[in-house]
RNA sequence: GCCGAAGUGGCGGAACUGGCAGACGCGCGCGACUCAAAAUCGCGUUCCCUCGGGAGUGUGGGUUCGACUCCCACCUUCGGCACCA
């Protein structure tokens, strides 16, 4: 017996790496006789370690782009660094190394670690974002974006990370406690004269992914974070003659709005405030002001707010309702004001029972009840019977009745009611307003009625009186609290001439009503907000503008690109921009009359610089724009995107929106510039948490790459789970995967101890499954469902060492099965796939080999095990050809003697066959 | 509260078109080799059982000859949003 050399991962793993980059075998050029694909993964940050994660984002990735060209493409899987951010400057502060100096030493060191990892990247197009030849650009887009009006500068309320003292994107800021994304330290909010990108301009466009291929949970992330609704804006009135703009979505509403309400911070607030409100307004503004978001936004606060004394004519029935400020609007959605319509919206029905403000229903509830809690006292004895007679009266509480009328009892109900009426009032809520007196009945319809109906019963009941309006005397007896509020869509009511209104077409015909009368029109309206990208600090791509006392906003001619950053500066935190505290950096002479002027000292947000690092992988060294048009046009736009989900409102939504507004601008092409997208999950530590050093669970590649190499790293990665999902580390696990590799190499390698000779019915198996083989690996591969790949190759290998048990070696039928395993592995595994290769002395490279072929022939089963149910339940099964016909099928089932005992005689009632898989008797 | 996803052995997962539930691997058990260990190999491994069977894919219903797969309701976990008018 022969036995091979044992398999040394840490010797031929480094020796095929160099020899690979030694025969530029990964350099990705324009050829235009093939197809290309771009295949990309997220740009990572230079922390200083490539970790676990990194292995996970890109090992699979770079496995199927491999596949991707051994199945003919010609691939671009490119590699950089996003390496501008914070982290660099906080390692400054702590430890004293430049920023520069900390971020390059970290991309030499995580290169080294990536190329150990042995991926086809083309390191000859290699992007650091923190170059000036790259940022340049960065700067040149940003000048384009300022040029058509994309990028604007204005004065806003923004969130400030005190921790990494500089402003936040709105999606940076993240949960409840609305916490900084990057160190999780709560965001305050600063009044600051900030840049902003229009994306808003693209909201409709960015919530169209028909020409996507992205998972549906990135797109539902997407779709929620832009926010559309739909409504009208309607146009209120001040008395002192102002327009009052309002959005709501409720147009169909619109008759029971009884109050206004006005962010505080809203600038018709000054005007309309009257002398004797002053003084309180202006405490509650400064309160407002005081509060951070999270105290203003915290849920289940109650509902604050004062009366500003100014009063606003609802158009729609030029009713006078009051305009009261609070906190619960804010000034950032909408138009910063609202119309509360507190029957049939919970904020406003919780303010207005608080301050005493008129609740009308104006809406019909589609199901509720028709109640009425009926005194004793108030009426006969004959009216009680009559309502027990009738069944409407379901319970009795403290001396009143609790009654449920049906649609069609109401008109006789009233008519006994009013008769059976000694004194007092008989009401009935929920789909009725009605409050029914011996001399005549009031409906709940207007502010007018719901004073009269309140002023009747605090005539006749004293208890009464300390009420303000009518819904607040309902609200107190619990037997309505289920029927007085709702905001669900029904008929309208109370509404004048459009009373009545069918529920489903009420939206649209207000909408129309008010566009013909000119006091509204439909209007779409978005959650999302601009773009946010200036940052106060230094690392970053500076901000190309020069503000000049004369010329006022100058932008840095483009030929005066890039706007260098000093490497002197001072990084000490200090809440403004290390650059402002430079000595001379930011004077600078205005470019366009020449006067003393200074420079934006603000550097941009980095996900600036990493919305078009796709297109400087096309030509990084290129210095006539951004990116050579040539590549562009060959490799654009990126074929499958792959990296985490955390990405989704943020970097995916930005680079959506660059692509499209350069594409305006006339600098990119098409709808998109990612087709495909997909994550993957997480790892957790062992311990199912978290990976985190204080943990102490972190799993380092590095260690693992040492012990196993970097193939069983690889295939572990690919298949310890599904790669959409991740799961937690499992030291035990990997060893599997090493064991496969170690029998693959012996499987292959090794001189056989059997004497046997194959049968043909062993060879016949063996090709069967190796083809079968390249069917499910190929399928797998384009499905990115890696766990399956590895484990159908593992399948292969077990059939494979039967077969060489069996005397298989060395035939023709071996050795095919064993040149396409290693072809089907070497996307996977590429450094023992090449060195096995090498080793049969096959031409090198195996990665420039073309993917394995299906023999269709070859795969197809001949038996197949044929499924024998009694009722839906598996009795037996059989062995049969599969060219057998129904009858033999349905045959071989009856005959099975253990059919013929739950049969015991009796005939079959019905009997199922399914072609190449069952026959299911039916017996009753 | 709203939106979304996921629940399958001790664990990660497979079952891709409604048709054998648990592929592949980990772990575990027993055995072989060995003075011994490591490595390797073989067998077993969803649960219950009176050895005939029975139960079983989060729970409860439904559709179907047949449901992990389709429908309805619910529970749990995770993710996102959150006074967005």
């Amino acid at each position: 017996m022969k036995r091979a050399q044992p398999y040394q991962p840490s010797e031929i793993e480094p020796k095929w790496q160099a020899k690979w980059e030694k025969d530029n075998l990964y350099r990705s050029l324009i050829d235009y006789s093939k197809k290309k694909h771009y295949a990309l993964t997220m740009l990572p940050y230079p922390s200083g370690d490539l970790h676990i994660g990194h292995w996970y984002a890109m090992a699979p990735s770079d496995a199927r782009a491999r596949f991707m060209r051994m199945r003919g493409y010609n691939v671009l899987f490119p590699m950089g660094f996003d390496a501008f951010g914070l982290p660099a400057e906080n390692a400054a502060v702590k430890h004293g190394i430049h920023p520069k100096q900390w971020t390059y030493s970290n991309i030499e060191r995580m290169r080294k670690q990536l190329r150990s990892m042995g991926a086809m990247f083309d390191w000859e197009r290699e992007a650091i974002s923190s170059d000036p030849e790259y940022y340049r650009w960065t700067q040149w887009f940003f000048l384009k974006l300022f040029k058509h009006d994309l990028a604007y500068r204005k004065m806003a309320p923004v969130d400030w990370c005190p921790q990494c003292n500089t402003t936040l994107a709105r999606e940076q800021v993240w949960g409840e406690d609305r916490h900084c994304e990057r160190c999780g330290t709560p965001v305050i909010k600063k009044n600051l004269e900030q840049w902003f990108f229009r994306i808003t301009k693209y909201a409709e466009e960015l919530l169209d992914f028909s020409h996507l291929d992205w998972p549906e949970r990135v797109r539902v992330l997407q779709t929620n974070w832009i926010g559309r609704s739909e409504g009208a804006m309607v146009r209120f009135s001040t008395e002192q003659g102002d327009d009052l703009e309002v959005f709501t979505t409720r147009p169909d509403t619109l008759w029971g709005a009884t109050f206004m309400v006005l962010a505080p911070e809203h600038p018709l607030v000054e005007k309309i405030t009257t002398p004797e409100h002053r003084e309180e307004v202006a405490e509650y503004v400064l309160l407002t002001l005081r509060q951070s978001d999270i105290q203003r936004e915290a849920l289940g606060k109650e509902k604050t707010g004062v009366f500003t004394g100014g009063y606003a004519v609802n158009p729609v029935n030029n009713e006078r309702i009051p305009i009261w400020i609070a906190d619960y609007v804010l000034m950032t959605y909408g138009t910063g004001a609202i119309m509360a319509v507190p029957a049939h919206d919970e904020r406003d029905f919780e303010f207005a029972l608080k301050f005493g403000l008129p609740i009308i229903p104006v809406i019909q509830h589609p199901r509720a009840l028709r109640k009425s809690l009926i005194r004793r006292s108030f009426v006969t004895e004959e009216f009680v019977q009559y309502l027990q007679e009738n069944h409407m009266a379901k319970g009795e509480d403290q001396g009143a009745l609790e009654v449920s009328l049906e649609e069609d009892q109401i008109n006789d109900f009233v008519v006994h009611a009013q008769r059976g009426l000694t004194h007092g009032w008989i009401e009935i809520v929920g789909a009725e307003w009605m409050f029914i007196f011996p001399d005549q009945t009031l409906t709940l319809s207007s502010i007018q009625a719901d004073r009269e109906i309140l002023a009747r019963i605090q005539r006749i009941d004293a208890a009464t009186r300390s009420y303000r309006t009518t819904m607040e005397y309902l609200w107190n007896q619990p037997y309505y609290r289920d029927v007085l509020y709702h905001a669900e869509y029904g008929d309208m009511i109370h509404s004048g001439e459009l009373s009545g209104t069918k529920g489903e077409e009420a939206i649209q015909k207000v909408i129309r009503w008010l566009e013909t009368r000119g006091i509204g029109q439909a209007k779409v309206n978005y959650r999302l907000r601009d773009w946010l990208i200036s940052r106060q600090r230094y690392w970053g791509a500076p901000i190309p503008i020069i503000y000049c006392s004369r010329c006022g906003i100058v932008p840095v001619p483009e030929d005066q690109l890039p706007v260098l950053l000093p490497e002197d500066v001072e990084w000490l935190p200090t809440g403004e921009s290390p650059l402002k505290l430079h000595p001379t950096w930011r004077f600078t002479s205005c470019p366009t009359c020449g006067g003393p002027a200074e420079r934006e000292t603000d550097t941009m947000d980095t996900f600036m610089c990493s919305s078009w690092y796709h297109l400087r992988y096309l030509s990084p060294k290129y210095d006539q724009g951004p990116f050579d048009p040539e590549e562009y046009d060959y490799w654009m736009p990126v074929d499958t995107y792959t990296g985490g989900i955390e990405h989704a409102t943020m970097h995916l939504i930005y680079t959506r929106f660059f692509h499209k507004a350069c594409r305006d601008m006339g600098i990119t092409k098409g709808p998109e510039p990612m087709i495909q997208l997909r994550n993957q999950g997480i790892i957790l530590g062992e311990d199912s948490e978290k990976m985190s050093k204080s943990r102490g669970n972190v799993v380092a590649p590095d260690e693992l790459v040492e012990k196993y190499g970097a193939d069983t790293v690889r295939a572990y990665l690919m298949f310890f789970a599904r790669w959409d999902q991740g799961a937690p580390w499992s030291s035990t696990g990997i060893e599997g995967t090493a064991r496969w590799l170690r029998k693959v190499w012996a499987t292959i390698l090794e001189e056989p101890q059997t004497q046997n000779q194959a049968s043909p019915e062993t060879l016949r198996t063996l090709r069967r499954k190796v083809h079968q083989t390249i069917r499910s690996v190929t399928r797998d591969y384009e499905q990115f469902e890696f766990n399956t790949v590895i484990s159908s190759l593992m399948e292969l290998l077990n059939v494979m060492v039967d077969a060489k048990e069996a005397g298989a070696f060395g035939t023709p039928e071996w050795e095919e099965a064993i040149d396409i395993y290693l072809r089907l592995m070497a996307p996977a595994t590429p450094h023992i796939a090449e060195e096995l290769w090498f080793l049969l002395g096959k031409p090198y490279s195996i990665h420039t080999q073309p993917w394995p072929e299906v023999d269709e022939e070859a795969a197809k089963e001949e038996m197949f095990t044929l499924v024998i149910q009694i009722n839906g339940r598996v009795r037996d099964r059989v062995e049969l050809p599969v060219s057998a016909s129904e009858e033999e099928a349905k045959r071989a089932a009856l005959e099975s003697p253990i059919v013929q005992k739950h049969l015991s005689g009796s005939a079959p009632k019905q009997v199922i066959y399914v072609r190449g898989r069952l026959v299911n008797i039916v017996v009753n």
